[in-house]
DNA sequence: ATTGGCACTCAGAAGTGTTGAGTGCTAACT
DNA sequence: AGTTAGCACTCAACACTTCTGAGTGCCAAT
């Protein structure tokens, strides 16, 4: 067991070396915090720690750096969580309340976490799971396009516009609208496609061609819907900070805009203690990504998790605040989601 | 009057720069261009460029780089723009064709344009300018929320769900939107707030609540509709390519990032013979992009034009394929238009 | 257990050659 | 006239050395 001191010296080595991205050394230790004792004991310190592989030197005899265990602890032992400021709280429900519908929920949250963590944000759009169809909508725009509509109880709201060739008369398209929605208003929407394809040949002959236009159509959108897919914000914070990046920053990009790596490594991140799951340095199973860490929360819709809310960053992060910023994020989203 | 040669060697040192961002040299040149005259030769003609200012010495003894005026009299007389591949053309159209609405559309544009140039890419909305309302939609998702739908003739569509606390007839739902069609379709976007307030009081009582309660809402369709905006992509591929700037790249980003500066500056260009308008370096009145060039071609809609599209990268990009690049996609961004 | 003292280490800054790509100029050549 | 070879000159970039200071590890004294 490690005592007592030693942590302490941890965590305020953690806490400097995430201020000034260098290495920190025994006695600049000592002249910013009172731990009370001499440069000295806190070298001896100092050397347990490394003992132990919680710090590590860059080259001999220079200040010490946090490894990624070093992190590890200090973020699940010594880290108190900051929370999040009144502005930052302020800017969070004002941003949050303006979204009208799933897409610019989802951009807005990914953007605002992405200004109050200064990190890459991402957000995961929630995953079909259990979404079912609230309402399927056709309107005819003019004689030749007809705009379909599909909207899920998450909220999610997806159109797209067909051309139609042969003309169609106004009254086909109501019909139509209300069989579809008959059929499969309320239904799960893994279960849309087969539903509509056994409908299909229930129709009457006069709307027969017509639906077999649509279907295929809705089909599309529904498919769109349960692709998993991540969003991305701030990626240029990337470029702004590049200094405090250890080595060359292209292929982090490269990694996180390979969303089906991102998808992967964020499924597996279960929530720990703080309520958010976090993966540091070499933890990442991803190779490009062990000088960062990826740090997310899950956010919930009709009660249960749908997706996951983060950031991605260096792994010398501060952790307190964006530990702060991610989970007040998330649950801000939740209930913003449960309003839709 | 620059006689002939000089001038061809002004494009040398231009693709040569471009190519490698390296200052060239008299004698590089001689050996991967053949000019048929010697170094010493080259050397004069250099002496008359750099008399000229269109190229100049980043320090004594090193070789030329073209100046600002360069890359002007480049652009403007010696270059020839780079036709677009096949590749690219079915790129931009397989890109291009799937889109179903106005934002997808733009949307698609920008990264598509990011991916063809390697370089920041941008799209401005197009403006409010002669658009008309296409349709008003109202459709009840359940008893208590109503989505709005505005859909202009430039194929905008945009959406927003709107709370109600009083329950409302399904009847009164379609009879509104009736109403409200037979009031604003077809008219343009300016008259539409006015318009509807004004229809407001002819409005039969039982519904009048209703509609008090929906027009505010659609007003702040139309207004979010009339908003210049501008959108980005690619800005990561800043700082993939950072090294090919000089200084730091964070006040470009912040710069660009500034969306009235940059609306402020592309509104100001005006196409020149190639259908496109270029900034050069300090051509740009932003100081912050006195190391890039803006590059940008008006796409049109109903058949004027009605905003821009266009690239943002060094003042050392490829003039030639970038031209040629961004025209096509304006190109085919107006006739995607037309088919929305 | 803590501390002052001291020898030791090493990255980074500052200073010193060396090299080579490149220039500008002149005198000779066509 | 325009072109060319030749040559002295410049200077960034690189390699190499020296210097410095922050930092360590260890030990003897407290």
């Amino acid at each position: 067991m490690i005592p007592e001191r030693p942590l302490e010296v941890l965590k305020a080595i953690v806490q400097d070396y995430i201020q000034s991205n260098e290495p920190v050394g025994s006695k600049s230790l000592v002249e910013r915090h009172s731990f009370g004792v001499s440069a000295a004991t806190i070298r001896n310190d100092m050397a347990i720690l490394e003992e132990e592989e919680l710090i590590a030197a860059p080259h001999t005899s220079s200040g010490r750096v946090p490894t990624d265990k070093g992190y590890r602890l200090f973020v699940d032992r010594l880290n108190e969580v900051k929370p999040i400021s009144n502005a930052e709280r302020a800017a969070i429900e004002g941003f949050l309340s303006k979204s009208a519908d799933l897409d610019e929920t989802l951009g807005h949250t990914a953007r605002l976490l992405s200004q109050l963590t200064n990190e890459i944000a991402l957000v995961q759009y929630p995953s079909l799971g259990k979404a079912s169809v609230r309402h399927i909508e056709l309107i005819a725009i003019d004689e030749k396009r007809l705009l379909l509509m599909l909207i899920t109880d998450s909220g999610r709201i997806q159109q797209h516009v067909m051309e139609i060739t042969a003309g169609y008369e106004a009254s086909a398209v109501e019909k139509l609208r209300n069989f579809f929605n008959e059929k499969v208003a309320g239904k799960p929407l893994s279960q849309v496609n087969k539903l509509l394809r056994v409908a299909k040949d229930e129709i009457g002959d006069p709307l027969q061609a017509l639906a077999g236009k649509v279907i295929p159509e809705i089909a599309l959108l529904v498919d769109a819907n349960s692709q998993e897919k991540i969003l991305l914000a701030g990626t240029s914070n990337l470029a702004k900070r590049q200094g405090e990046f250890p080595g060359s920053i292209s292929p982090v990009l490269e990694a996180i805009e390979e969303q089906v790596v991102l998808l992967k490594l964020i499924s597996e991140m279960q929530a720990d203690q703080h309520g958010v799951s976090l993966r540091i340095g070499r933890e990442n199973t991803v190779d490009a990504l062990s000088n960062t860490s990826v740090l997310v929360s899950g956010y919930e819709n009709q009660g249960s998790e749908v997706a996951k809310v983060g950031v991605i960053g260096p792994t010398r992060m501060d952790y307190s605040s964006n530990i702060g910023a991610v989970r007040a994020v998330a649950r801000y989203l939740t209930q913003s989601l449960g309003g839709l």
